[in-house]
DNA sequence: GACTTCAGTACGATTCTCTGACGAAACCTG
DNA sequence: CAGGTTTCGTCAGAGAATCGTACTGAAGTC
């Protein structure tokens, strides 16, 4: 965890582009009206379209099921989600994206690409199909909830 | 913000290849007895080898003054760094590593290393080149602190 | 010398996150 | 099916990280 060397780190580089990006998808929702915060979109982005059960969507952004709860419970204040009883397991509940929430996935995409776009027109379209090719291939080895 | 579909966006990949580096380090440097957090190893990471102004730390970390005052104080505190009188400017301070924190230079550069090859290994070297050549270009763009 | 800018700190508030403990429903296993 | 175990989610409490506003003191400007 410490370098102090002119050229950066691979998962140094990853975490400059990935959080420009989420700043950029941020401020469009907020200037939409959405007041949305980096942990609530984190975990947000992993509602699945039918519903998630509280504990998949904590084990897919890697947090504890309270944590979890309680963003889940923000966007619920803010009326992004709902949780409606799962008919297969009377403990668990879904939560869904509302339409109200819903609203918000049109948006986020759009930003996300124009934002690609950008990067596109920066790296030329070989480059960055590469770039998904090997991230894609590295999140088989890097992700413990796949 | 929003997602649901079953192939992720680049960012995203992007972020759960960084966290998983993030913790393979973190986890490292906790077993050899340095108790460190996420976002001291954030700050700590971008400190130079000659010394860097708590301002300086904060932009390159995206952090405020504030913050990377917090997040140094208890870097101090566990006698990783120390403050020095910066001779350029009475007002500025040098935030450099210590001895002690120089210990976990080499230390995070093994775990770096070691997942360094292991990402080769499982991408080849041809892609890992050029994933290392579209961050780097990538960084171009996205770094407002370059 | 007066004004403006810059480095860093102080204080207070909010957000995010975890550990530990718990109740209720579901799943096993004999 | 009764008893034990696991799973789903919540509550309570605490610690870490972050920010906004405001301030002090040193530099730089003219």
């Amino acid at each position: 965890m410490a370098d102090g060397e002119a050229s950066l780190n691979l998962p140094l580089l990853m975490f400059i582009a990935h959080r420009a990006v989420e700043n950029r998808v941020l401020e469009a929702l907020r200037a939409a009206g959405y007041d949305a915060t980096v942990a609530q979109g984190r975990v947000f982005q992993r509602i699945g379209p039918n519903g998630t059960r509280l504990t998949e969507l904590a084990e897919a952004a890697q947090v504890t099921k309270q944590t979890a709860g309680y963003l889940v419970d923000q966007l619920e204040r803010a009326g992004m989600v709902e949780r409606v009883p799962d008919p297969a397991d009377a403990r668990a509940r879904l939560v869904r994206i509302t339409s109200k929430g819903a609203e918000t996935v049109p948006l986020s995409k759009a930003v996300l690409s124009e934002i690609e776009a950008e990067w596109t027109e920066h790296l030329g379209k070989r480059r960055m199909d590469q770039l998904r090719e090997a991230l894609t291939m590295l999140r088989e080895i890097t992700d413990p909830y796949m």
